[in-house]
RNA sequence: GCGCCUGUAGCUCAGCUGGAUAGAGCGCAUGCCUCCGGAGCAUGAGGUCCGGCGUUCGAAUCGCCGCAGGCGCGCCA
């Protein structure tokens, strides 16, 4: 049994039913990592809620639970107190026996899960022709993240990029194509069209200035949407340049995803419209087809309505999400489909979401907006350059690299070149990613190069030195982690001992609550608590040289193991030096 | 105007199905290198959990009413 606090609750459980019987059916055990370290390492709070239902005092109720449950091979006798807590405390002998198991475990003690489910991710989603800027940053670090750790439970993850790929801006940026590029609209062959973003202010300014462009280009959209070859072509290589920048960035984040845009479901259009039709949720108003999901009004006190057909008969994100989400459902299987987006668009996913509920589609299927706040600038005002313009995620990155190469140029001048390079750009890369996961992801978040690369506190580059540590430790002994007897770790004896190993037991539990949650802060907060119990337990605990090097060392190694896996999670890589 | 989100230490933030004396980092003060990397460790000061009322054995957490800030509110996404 890897997680404690599962077989915990499965005991409790178990007393509940023995001592109280049908009262106590499908009560929660309520059992929760402790409050407080002298409370010891867990607890139940059951005994109070039972007290109500049962009309008898809850400490009486703790004492028959702690009778009634079979726990001498997890822990020590429980203890009551206060008003009827139950605490636990694993005994040393247990902690060691399941660290033993971890150091054999891959996995490190989490169990895949089952059933395994298929999860749809949708994350990231620029639009074509602009840039990934500092706007795609949390979509993209978060819903990676969150598709790393489901994958890791065993989740069959679709990662899909809901890229922005059709509608009328395609209609300036073909006709811009024809006057600057005429090849690409020849068939065959890729053509390189430079800087795309450059290329759509272009288009953008003439659209703006040219009314015979202007009206070239409204041409140029009714040409794509009527599938004229030429037009498509055109929109096709705009689309794949867009791509090779896109992934560029991608591939510095270690980021993979699916690109699977809004035109992809264009074909599944018309039977989505036919079937909402059909079930009589299509109103008409003022032109356009609207469905109107019950609890959702406008300013004026009206319903509102998702416009799943504006009244020239086009179509809008309304009617690509609703198509998105049935396709998903229906053609992908997908019992839980993630949506990470900001939380600006909380109404309109409800909305969605609402919507698909009454045409039946998510009767087997969870839908879930996973909403983030706004990326701040360290004056709390929308994050933008100096000049007041977007930050590209591109300059975000470098710089965050280059600043953390200097200071790796400054700790450590003596790594070579090459080296300081990979540090710096593990480390840089790194700490945007961990400053971003390590905020609870509903608050606005304030970006500070400064904070995240900041070689203290709860940040990447300290978990990261942790990592380090460890194996600096094995270069100085000469150790090969890999070579530990399971067997030779003795029973945890110290303070330290007990505390990291006791620390090294949660991982699983925390796990689940991310994955539940769909919290990444919840395993930064943890990784970095590991990692100041690890620092703490080598500072007071000598490992090389000591009578108890061997089981040290293993701790060491469950530390390092367990914050690279806890790290990987996030999408962050470590290094052996630094 | 309505809706959503946020409000916790000087600053930046955690606080997980309501649980015990509300935590961390930074900053500040004071210790610790004959010792595996001091990018570290230890100790301390610092709180009207925005305010009020309510629910509960128990509220930072739930409900209602206010206050402040952010975001959104019909054919962009």
């Amino acid at each position: 049994m890897s997680n404690m606090l599962e077989a915990l609750r499965g005991r409790i459980a178990e007393a509940m039913t023995r001592s109280f019987g049908a009262a106590a059916v499908g009560a929660d055990p309520m059992v929760t990592p402790a409050t407080d370290p002298r409370f010891g390492h867990y607890q139940s709070n059951a005994a109070m809620g039972l007290a109500k239902r049962l009309g008898r005092k809850p400490r009486e109720l703790a004492a028959e639970l702690v009778a009634a449950a079979r726990l001498d091979d997890l822990c020590l006798p429980p203890q009551i107190a206060g008003p009827g807590f139950i605490n636990f405390t694993l005994r040393p002998e247990t902690i060691t026996e399941e660290l033993r198991h971890r150091l054999a475990d891959e996995r490190l003690g989490v169990a895949p899960v089952s059933p395994a489910r298929r999860v749809v991710i949708d994350f990231s989603s620029p639009n074509i022709a602009k840039e990934l800027h500092v706007g795609h940053l949390r979509s993209t670090i978060i819903g990676d993240c969150l598709a790393r750790v489901l994958e890791f439970q065993g989740h069959a993850v679709l990662r899909r990029n809901h890229v922005g790929d059709w509608g009328t801006q395609f209609g300036m940026l073909i006709a811009h194509l024809q006057d600057v590029c005429p090849e690409a609209l020849e068939e065959g062959g890729s053509v390189d069209l430079g800087d795309i973003v450059a290329f759509y202010k272009e288009a953008k300014r003439r659209f703006d200035a040219d009314e015979e462009f202007k009206a070239r280009s409204r041409g140029e959209v009714v040409r794509l949407q009527s599938g004229v070859p030429e037009a498509v072509r055109a929109w096709k290589a705009l689309c794949d340049q867009s791509r090779r920048q896109f992934d560029e960035i991608y591939r510095r984040l270690d980021v993979r995803i699916e690109e699977r845009g809004e035109s992809f479901y264009n074909p599944f259009i018309p039977e989505t419209l036919n079937e909402l039709d059909a079930l009589g949720l299509i109103t008409e108003s003022e032109g356009a087809r609207c469905v109107y999901p019950e609890g959702f009004v406008n300013k004026q006190g009206d319903p509102l309505p998702l416009i799943v057909q504006k009244s020239d008969g086009g179509f809008n994100y309304d009617t690509t999400d609703m198509t998105a989400i049935r396709y998903r459902v229906r053609v992908e299987k997908a019992d839980r489909i993630i949506y990470v987006t900001d939380a600006g668009q909380a109404i309109h996913f409800a909305m969605i979401f609402a919507a698909a509920r009454k045409a039946g589609w998510l009767d087997g299927a969870r839908a879930e907006h996973v909403p983030f706040g706004m990326v701040l600038g360290e004056d709390q005002k929308k994050f933008k350059t100096r000049s007041g313009e977007t930050v590209r995620l591109k300059d975000l990155l470098d710089e965050a690299v280059a600043r953390a190469r200097a200071i790796v140029d400054k700790k450590n001048p003596e790594l070579p070149g090459k080296r300081r390079a990979e540090v710096a750009d593990t480390i840089g890369i790194g700490a945007v990613k961990y400053a971003d996961l390590s905020q609870n992801r509903i608050s606005d978040y304030v970006f500070s190069f400064d904070k995240m690369l900041a070689l203290t506190g709860n940040t990447a580059p300290y978990l990261i030195y942790a990592y380090v540590r460890v194996q600096s430790i094995a270069r100085k002994g000469d150790i090969d982690y890999g070579h530990l007897d399971p067997a030779a770790l003795s029973t945890l004896e110290t303070p330290e001992e007990l505390e990291l190993g006791r620390a090294l037991l949660r991982l699983p539990e925390v796990i689940d609550v991310v994955a539940r949650d769909l919290m990444p802060n919840r395993l930064t907060d943890y990784l970095f608590d590991l990692s100041q119990i690890f620092s703490r337990f080598y500072t007071n605990n000598r490992v090389l040289g000591d009578p108890r090097q061997t089981t040290r060392l293993a701790l060491c190694d469950l530390a390092a193991r367990t914050i690279r896996l806890g790290l990987s999670l996030l999408g962050i890589r470590v290094i052996a030096e630094m």
